[in-house]
DNA sequence: GCTGCCGACTAATGCGCTTTAGCCTGCGGG
DNA sequence: CCCGCAGGCTAAAGCGCATTAGTCGGCAGC
């Protein structure tokens, strides 16, 4: 027994019933001048009365945008594991596009490639205004497509240099470079000499800055062998890795994992090898969550506000969308969170 | 030096270049009868060449649709710690839906209400086809609002009980009740007789589920004090709730979590009481997870293949799209994957 | 030889909204 | 008294596509 799904109010109702014509219904609802104010409230009224919205479609069609915004992920399936960062980012972003009256498009793709191809499909459809681009990478091939498909985005974390030479691209840029110098910090305090980097894919941006940063970090104090490694993110490289360096012939006493998931890898093994955790090995985590406080001993971990770091993307691209000149602002530096998995040495 | 940017091909930049009329075009390219083989090939090849795309927007002002399904996740936002699973889930839908060039609106609300208002939205909007629902619950308004709305959807995981009194939405069923009777069978094949089961959040429909099961389970094999207890899914709650139990007259031997992140959370607890697992105490996790694979000891965990889940769901969704009556499917049940922190006691 | 019909197209309409071009009415200035 | 002008509104066009209603030529049937 199937009711018959109630009917879209359109501007064309508003307009009978406000005993206007439907331009001065869409004067009086946009705030173009052109319509009394008696009208306008008339016209206000019997809109809200109706629970009228405006159609998407209709005003993509006449020129006014998709009022949606894009946003795809591409990691292969794999990695993806408990990845928190996502959801959190997107929970911020979310918030703000809310307020703008702006729907998110969002898609998983297997690689970049299949990325790029998302957004130009995008573009031909008209589906999107804008985009947010994650995990900006070196040799970024993404700038140059949206600015040659005109498309406005916010790049979050960071191209390496050639920021300014695009279009409408803002940029959110994480300060990887002060984390990883705090970190360093933190344990050279505590004494290490022996640092290892286990960093995620080689082909990411900020992969490349942390990596560099210990080193100059490193340098800067002395400290020999600082190396990192890279790998895929998964728990089982970080796995793997660590068991490479516990295995060396000179075993670092401090590691510092690029997320979670490989941290809480790395100490399972050192657990696994007998290794005491903080006595004879110190464990960082870039990126805190659950399971750094979960785990036993609980884990040292760099901590961000990831949710407010979504929101600020999020403004940026509003901005831009709102006709700004393209902005590039530095997100808060993250604080490292001191647990039971770092100590002397 | 801002490039001006691609202009987009329409129909009407087919029909010139290929000597006929927009409309031909359009029937040439939607595979309807009207125009020869000859020309259809032809304008399919222009259409090529020139990268066209048929404008969603467009498409949807003429009543096609908007090409789009929504999907909303009402979750508090403290409680989207580690989960692994949306993530998961969407990777799975999305591989159907691009086959079907469908886009996935994506959004986050603080509770169902936001969730519901979200719906209206889109749907006054017009903005979606149809939708996912997910984390179906006792008394759930959702279904009554698409039906009153006309929006196909696909529930996932299952309605308790009124499933097939509404239009148009199919049901993608979890079978939580053999889950948890393969957990509650291995637990008491070990020789367990006092199993707790710590839940998720007491208003979701599979959480009602479980616990009845773990009821019915638990008298037909003659078990005592099989009982539950509900939490948020955060890890601090599943603690607490660890705590109290450890911390009674008569302690369970075996418990049982709702989800990754408390089964963790869990064994920290058992931990820091100096409590051995699997020892003393047993622990299952529903769903598995990296977490659960990384812990020492490592956990027993109930493991589904989510990204099939979601991609079965997407499947039952297109084909509501299609036209097709709405179903009610079951997903394989899960298996039980044994680790360490399960034993005979 | 005319009618009827079918295949291959084209013209025209509508979807819901924005926008531009007009159309009145009343008013002040010349 | 007429003109110009501004305010408040309506009519109409256009966005890109699908669809319905023609149009036109050719071919079979009577």
């Amino acid at each position: 027994m199937r009711r018959t799904p109630a009917r879209r109010p359109t501007m064309k109702d508003i307009a009978r019933r406000a005993g206007v014509s439907e331009s001065a219904v869409s004067f009086a609802l946009n705030g173009r001048p052109g319509v009394s104010d008696a009208t306008r409230e008339r016209v206000r009224q019997v809109a809200e009365q109706l629970g009228w919205q405006p159609s998407t479609a209709a005003r993509a069609l006449s020129g006014e945008g998709a009022a949606t915004v894009g946003l795809v992920l591409a990691r292969p399936a794999r990695t993806l594991g408990a990845e928190s960062f996502f959801l959190q980012l997107v929970s911020g972003v979310q918030e703000v596009l809310a307020d703008h009256r702006l729907g998110l498009l969002f898609q998983m793709a297997e690689d970049i490639d299949a990325e790029c191809a998302a957004y130009r499909r995008w573009w031909a459809e008209r589906r999107v205004d804008g985009l947010l681009v994650v995990d900006p990478r070196a040799d970024d091939p993404r700038p140059a497509l949206l600015d040659e498909l005109g498309l406005p985005a916010v790049v979050i974390g960071a191209l390496d240099g050639d920021d300014g030479a695009y279009g409408a691209i803002s940029t959110l840029w994480a300060d990887d470079t002060g984390a990883m110098a705090s970190i360093v910090g933190h344990l050279h305090a505590l004494g290490h000499r022996r640092i290892t980097h286990v960093a995620g894919l080689p082909e990411l941006a900020h992969t490349r800055r942390r990596m560099a940063c210990l080193r100059t970090e490193a340098e800067r104090r002395g400290l020999p062998d600082a190396t990192s490694v890279t790998t895929d993110y998964s728990d089982a490289q970080g796995a793997e890795a660590t068991r490479r360096l516990l295995s060396g012939p000179q075993p670092p006493t401090a590691i510092v994992y690029d997320n979670d998931v490989m941290a809480v890898a790395g100490l399972a093994v050192a657990a696994e090898r007998g290794v005491s955790v903080p006595g004879e090995l110190s464990i960082v985590a870039w990126d805190d969550s659950v399971l750094c406080r979960s785990t036993h001993p609980s884990l040292t971990a760099l901590t961000r506000d990831t949710p407010a770091f979504g929101r600020q993307a999020a403004h940026l691209l509003t901005a831009l969308l709102a006709g700004a000149p393209p902005t590039r602002v530095q997100a808060s530096t993250p604080r490292l969170t001191t647990r039971e998995s770092t100590s002397w040495t």
